[in-house]
DNA sequence: ACGACTTGCTGAGGTTACCTCATCATGAGG
DNA sequence: CCTCATGATGAGGTAACCTCAGCAAGTCGT
């Protein structure tokens, strides 16, 4: 028993925007629970569903992360079985990472737990308000 | 030259939202660089300006952080002489923070700044819009 | 065809922002 | 006044990043 009470109403618009984004991680991170993945490890199985084999460096770029950071991330996933490394035949420094088999089935699995999850959390707003988050979404993101 | 490209169109909302997320959060850290306040301390701030003087372990609590956490916090904004420690005349256990008179400054000036930035970032949207977003985001918030 | 530079990955070690657990002083209730 | 709860903090840990140095392997200019 905390007494902690929700801090005010908070209308501005950061903050309410501030206040879903928290809602939405807390929502995410029940979502990957099931496999014991941490968000980071999500994001980089995406990013591998969505370009097959790449190169860490590749890696590292799309997840906004070091190379070297990249590294760790895929040295998790690859004691789990999710990915596998092998040497770039075009060029002997470099080093592929692709998906094992388990890491397809797994990314698969959390796609469709991911949607589902989106579609519980934002399908509550009608079909009209979800085209204008959307739309105006966008607007903010350029 | 990373050669980065900016990842795909990703239309998801989730993804959208996220998307919006990191640039506003980017934002925000632009807008505290002036005084070298990382955004925790910010919080902090906001906080006592809201509370006035309040203890350790509700300020932990409305930065949803843990009290020893908490502690932290105040050691780095005291450091800074932003807030001071006084103990509270009601219970000797425990610790009353509040803002000196350099953190009242300081705090207002990153609401002002906070406000301006807001207005930059979502004053691109006509008031209809705003008004949508605001209400969409109650919505998604409760 | 070789020396100079660049690039790709990773070891070593650091930082930040959190956390838990133990401790100690103080407060509250039977 | 004894027991239990609470407030702050020391000690120490963890996750997810980072930089820097080093090594192997590519690229390029002459």
């Amino acid at each position: 028993m905390t007494g902690e009470e929700p801090d005010a109403p908070e209308e501005s618009l950061p903050e309410l925007f501030w206040a879903v984004a928290r809602r939405l991680r807390h929502h995410s991170r029940r979502t990957l629970e099931p496999w014991e993945i941490n968000p980071g490890h999500a994001r980089a199985l995406a990013v591998l569903g969505r370009h097959g084999a790449i190169r860490l460096r590749a890696l590292a770029d799309h997840l906004h992360i070091a190379p070297r950071s990249a590294t760790e991330v895929v040295d998790g996933l690859e004691e789990r079985g999710l990915v596998a490394r092998r040497p770039d035949p075009a060029d002997r420094r470099a080093t592929l990472v692709t998906l094992t088999d388990e890491g397809k089935q797994v990314g698969r699995a959390i796609r469709a737990a991911r949607d589902a999850e989106a579609q519980r959390f934002f399908g509550h707003l009608s079909p009209a308000d979800r085209d204008h988050l959307t739309r105006i979404l966008r607007t903010l993101r350029d």
